[in-house]
DNA sequence: TCTTATTTATAGTCTGACTTATTATGGAAT
DNA sequence: ATTCCATAATAAGTCAGACTATAAATAAGA
């Protein structure tokens, strides 16, 4: 009972994200280098099999995340690395696809240990019951995947944990990087999933900050903060 | 000897980036509140006075920004604020056009007193005399302007120290944030210019945050920049 | 040689037609 | 009446083609 007649496979499908995906990656992934211009939208179109007007819409979301810019005549360049807003969600995610880049992820974490910590102490400061409660559950799921020795599922909710409390913060800027913090943290995981370390080191930790949050206690909690991401760096196996 | 015969003023302007700023500041405002519907693509294009194309590559870049999200037959829905890329550089332009919002100034603030000392620290552990190069002559033009009792040029100045003292950590992530910090920077002054206080307060502070970069002691380095941006938010009268 | 038209390639814009997805709507069966 | 299914209507998604504007390369002129 399939609407149309003739061919199943035609239905035109929802070329933009794909096309998008692929363009953002092959950038990312260096294919073409900054300073280098892209091929005309005409050659572009053929290449993706995609129409122009579709096409035009992905490279003005490539400009508007800086990847790229365009001008008649000159065609389209691929724009310098601290051009491109690489703390974008979706960047993010198609890098999360690519291989890691060590740097980036570096940086992350140094990142990390500015921002966590800071989150903690203003989360003690001003987060309430309710702001709290996704953080206990995310601690309460980690005891147990621990516990059953499902290690996946405790690196899940071990990442809820972070992103919860960076909520709790109740700072925008804040809340805003937890889902570029959160992606990153899946990158992590997934890069030390094959040597099969035992995670859970950080466990007590994880309840240490907990338990200074309730005690409104600020220069704890971003203390205990600041020694719990030293324990999940090691956890990491990624000193540096 | 004007190409069109007709109409001189006709020229199609460039009316991409007119109507991204356009319909961006109208949901950033908050005429269309998160959850509504906007006018389906055929009226926006008469209220804009774009055709189609082009209103649909600006809606694109708004869905690629965390504005908006688009379904057949249901319409375009603004999202909630937590979905929205507030860092991304072009929804802040596009902000400080705007009356200011008390709380994401603040939280601005604490987002600066979390990354820039971690910023210093990393800095004096790893900055080279190029990386420093701009951050001296921003000090430098500080002082002078201080004493020319320019007050403008000084804050123009202390913005560049700050961007400068960012992108010398060498951490991606950080320099990033100092595209975001910046023009946040740049709006705080706008803010208090009308109260025509004084500033320089803080003046020796930076000299301090530089002696201890260049002396490669990091902790140091990390400890003046808190005290320092201690001084400079008092300095704003943004005491909270 | 330098300056100034002219050409030309490429992005920018508009229009209109068609497709797809999803919600309403209305009718049939229970 | 209530449920279920088919139909219609609506708005976004896609494509195609024509035209405009911009800027670089080239040719013509001083």
């Amino acid at each position: 009972m399939s609407p149309e007649g003739l061919s199943i496979a035609k239905a035109r499908p929802r070329v933009h994200k794909h096309a998008l995906r692929t363009l953002a990656q092959r950038i990312l992934k260096g294919e073409v280098v900054p300073g280098q211009t892209l091929l005309p939208e005409s050659e572009l179109c053929e290449t993706l099999g995609i129409g122009r007007s579709s096409l035009r819409e992905v490279m003005k979301v490539l400009v508007g995340k800086g990847l790229i810019s365009s001008r008649p005549r000159a065609g389209t360049v691929v724009l310098a690395r601290e051009q491109w807003n690489i703390l974008d969600p979706d960047l993010l995610n198609w890098s999360m696809e690519l291989p890691p880049d060590p740097h980036f992820v570096m940086s992350l974490i140094e990142a990390r240990q500015a921002i966590e910590p800071a989150s903690a102490r203003l989360a003690a400061m001003r987060a309430s019951a309710a702001d709290l409660a996704p953080v206990e559950a995310a601690y309460a799921a980690m005891c147990i995947k621990l516990k059953e020795k499902d290690f996946v599922a405790f690196n899940v909710a071990d990442i809820e944990f972070h992103i919860a409390l960076l909520r709790a913060s109740k700072n925008v800027v804040f809340v805003q990087m937890s889902k570029t913090i959160g992606t990153a943290l899946g990158y992590a995981f997934r890069m030390t999933i094959a040597r099969s370390r035992e995670p859970g080191g950080s466990l007590a930790m994880h309840g240490e900050v907990i338990a200074a949050i309730l005690a409104r206690d600020p220069a704890l909690a971003q203390e205990a903060m600041t020694r719990l991401l030293n324990i999940a760096i090691l956890d990491l196996g990624l000193s540096g």
